[in-house]
DNA sequence: CTTGACCTTGACGTTGACGTCAACGATTAC
DNA sequence: GTAATCGTTGACGTCAACGTCAAGGTCAAG
């Protein structure tokens, strides 16, 4: 298939597309008239790709997860560096979370001190 | 007091001043010779701004609570567009702290997926 | 007089993941 | 043949809060 089926199917712009390619994520055999062909197991490294993305993954954090598909594995985490990525990728959200946690309260003791009339409106724990 | 002692005593960069006089943040008379003078006030507003950066807020964010200083009140979030901002900003950081929460069970999901051996290494709640 | 420390206004670089033209070639439909 | 729809490679724009030159003026000390 072609690179704008690709982006259909994998609900994403040509242009992310080519720029993955460009970072050297994937890579596309070429037509004889210049045109990028794309098989299925492109489509699932896209797909791999974009789920990465969307749980706040960067581009070179999916490094090791679409070599891991691409090495044959039936899934981009199960291999050691995926693994390792995960972990580091746990430890940076739970600081983050810290943060914000610790900003939050900040904010409210703020809020309180130069508003002492308004309600705190306490936040509902999951 | 000129630009470099203010920085200073303000803990920041002559071009963080410059800048946030270009935003309209703060104004600066000039001397003779164009430098700009600063007053105590003026180290009182670049706190504010300060504080309310390291918590997270933006540029934008602080206006209000410069402008209320400048009203001549003691505290800058002491005025209703203060106000609405600090509850905004509340709402904005429970949003995220949601986001991230959901992040990070879908991530520790995945790893306990791809990797059903390895340790799920709780998170301690505060 | 000249160093050195200060100040001035531009203006480009940083970061990530693309969006959005521009200017052009290829393919298909009619 | 020509219009519509695809594809190609650049290359600049986006967003925030500055960092980092560049090129030059100002001022006190020695």
């Amino acid at each position: 298939m072609r690179i704008g089926e690709l982006a259909r199917r994998a609900g994403i712009s040509t242009r992310a597309l080519r720029y993955y390619e460009q970072q050297g994520l994937i890579t596309a055999r070429r037509a004889a008239n210049g045109y990028r062909e794309y098989g299925e197991e492109d489509l699932r490294l896209v797909t791999e790709i974009r789920s990465l993305l969307t749980v706040g993954f960067t581009l070179e954090d999916a490094r090791p997860f679409v070599a891991c598909l691409r090495a044959g594995h039936s899934s981009g985490g199960s291999c050691p560096e995926s693994v390792a990525v995960y972990r580091r990728k746990l430890a940076e959200i739970d600081d983050e979370i810290r943060t914000l946690l610790a900003r939050r309260a900040e904010v409210a003791a703020q809020l309180t001190t130069a508003c002492p009339g308004c309600p705190p409106r306490e936040q509902e724990k999951k």
